[in-house]
DNA sequence: ATGAAAGCGCTAACAT
DNA sequence: ATGTTAGCGCTTTCAT
């Protein structure tokens, strides 16, 4: 036999030599399929089938392309909420053709910053990000590598960046003001770390706030930040019911952290909404289903990340894209709360 | 002036330029830093810093490396107990620097195989699927494009492919066996669809055994596959409800599930477990907080995606990785099962 | 309609 | 210790 010249394998060369074309007769199979005549185009396909190739994006991206794939940048993966507008975000980027690479910074801008390099260095070709307390320098290194960007859960001050949000404040205070006009006075906060989440910051100063507006003092013996597990708010509840005078309501920023209050007074033989009041945030579908069923403060998660994603690959696309988008909150009021007992 | 030849800008070659040094220490600064002479590594890093420039990990990977990517399949979202798996994969991925990719089937081997062929494209390290029910020659397109894999939540029959999984079936004669020995021989099941899912399928089959074991007849009209939202739970055990006579017991394959069993129970009227017990599956965190407090199957979903992640990791760095790794599952006793009422 | 050849930005021998 | 150079697998003008 002839020394046959190393027959390269599954690449776009192998393919070529094997049908007996050229590599960019291949490459316009893949790419433009009607620009081939049907006859090679159908030898082409039977290699390309019989030897189950799959071009490679590495290099396709490298040739000029983009790679297809979107970062999403999130604080926490232990809070719902956030399950809900990244699964919003994975549906609607997977339908369109796009993978994407979460990332989760544990509220910490510095790791963020270092993750977000990693999503540059993959070429992502955008990125969504949470809330505000980025690393400066974040948005300069997005601008300098060109990666269009949007952000979610924060309307942000600065730049006519993009943004799709909700009010957190304006939410805050509906959750305050629901249970305020129940006739309740001595309200224990259960949130997130302010200091580290600025959506939990804006609740907390809704809180407060509400509160001022009637002349009410605020006790900070009353206000416990935590993390967004049922033990967390448990535990916090345990903690306002053990300060008296007791409370004669609690808002938890979160319904996680309500139904686990919810738990902690039951556990103290107090009566939901008998004796308590809970009024939780979010509005995850455990609020229908919780006993009683969770009065709370609906928060439009998925239509967020779903919104934020059609953004992003508009922006991706080079459409332009206008400033903030925000999207509406309701009370909810179900069985967990009620007028304060006589 | 002379007429400059282009200085290429976020780029190895133009760091190079303005470091005046060669593409060459570049590469060496960032990848072997310490095989290049101190002074001239500071400058390098200067001029890199000062720019933001990030390496491009595309062209780094088409140069020979790896993409440090992993893809992760999954057949739905709305299971939180896949969110549990993932979570425990995504934590230690991110941890030893490789990146994500979740794809999502909705239960379709089709589908499924399409996405896959896209995390080929993308050139993934390694992947790890869920369960069986794969299109056929998914394993082949794997096998030949060198893509190591791990299959967890089932135990592979076929060849030695490594596997992190529990028994389902075991798991689901746990379960069964509590019921049947606390009295009830009338028992409702509620799981996903047995017909694309070989979880629900074994879990299902457990269900049957158990009752053919003691001598009961399995009565198809109180064994209904449904969804895994609460809702799904809810009204399946509606149905159950009202198909005579009355069961004493509902086995629910998930914990979801069986919180909207719960409250379908205390909507009718019936208490749990006063009036009838349910039994749920998964342990998730709600089955502490729910009232009354769920006795479940407590399965090792954090585990598995961790273990997971780590044989796959091995598996990329070339290190051997035996076959099955079956994990232990644990009956939790709590408050909504009881003795069959006399 | 198809082929030849020049890069895309990087790493990895091989030199020096 | 640093520079030169040849690809990695692909897309894409530009020819034919």
């Amino acid at each position: 036999m002839a020394s046959d010249s190393k027959p390269p394998p599954q690449t776009i060369r192998g393919i070529a030599k094997a049908a007996g074309v050229s590599t960019a007769t291949v490459s316009r199979v893949i790419n433009a399929p009607n620009t081939v005549k049907p006859s090679t185009r159908e030898a082409v396909l039977k290699v390309i089938n019989e030897n189950d190739y799959i071009n490679d994006g590495m290099a396709r991206a490298l040739a000029g392309g983009r790679t297809k794939t979107i970062g999403v940048a999130i604080p926490t993966i232990t809070n719902s909420i956030y399950a809900s507008s990244t699964q919003a975000i994975q549906r609607l980027c997977q339908t369109a053709g796009y993978a994407v690479i979460l990332v989760v910074s544990d509220f910490d801008p510095v790791r963020e910053r270092e993750l977000i390099r990693r999503l540059v260095e993959r070429r992502v070709d955008g990125i969504i990000l949470t809330g505000a307390d980025h690393d400066p320098g974040l948005h300069r290194v997005l601008e300098r590598h060109n990666i269009p960007y949007v952000v979610t859960w924060r309307v942000e001050a600065e730049a006519a960046v993009p943004c799709v949000a909700f009010d957190n404040y304006a939410a805050g205070r509906l959750a305050m003001d629901h249970l305020l006009d129940l006739g309740h006075r001595r309200i224990g906060l259960i949130c997130g770390e302010s200091g580290v989440n600025d959506r939990a910051l804006q609740r907390r100063k809704a809180y407060c706030d509400a509160l001022a507006d009637r002349g009410i003092a605020v006790d900070t013996a009353l206000i416990h930040e935590r993390a967004f597990e049922f033990a967390d708010g448990y535990e916090a509840a345990g903690a306002i019911l053990s300060t008296p005078p007791r409370a004669s309501a609690i808002f938890a920023a979160n319904d996680i952290q309500a139904v686990g209050a919810m738990a902690a007074c039951r556990g103290a033989g107090l009566s939901v909404p008998g004796d308590i009041s809970i009024i939780g945030f979010d509005d995850l579908p455990i609020a229908q289903f919780s006993a009683p069923r969770l009065t709370t403060v609906r928060v439009p998660a998925a239509d967020m990340g779903r919104i934020a994603a059609e953004r992003l690959l508009a922006l991706v696309d080079g459409k332009p894209v206008e400033g903030s988008h925000i999207l509406p909150v309701d009370l909810i009021v179900r069985d967990s709360t009620a007028p304060i007992p006589t």
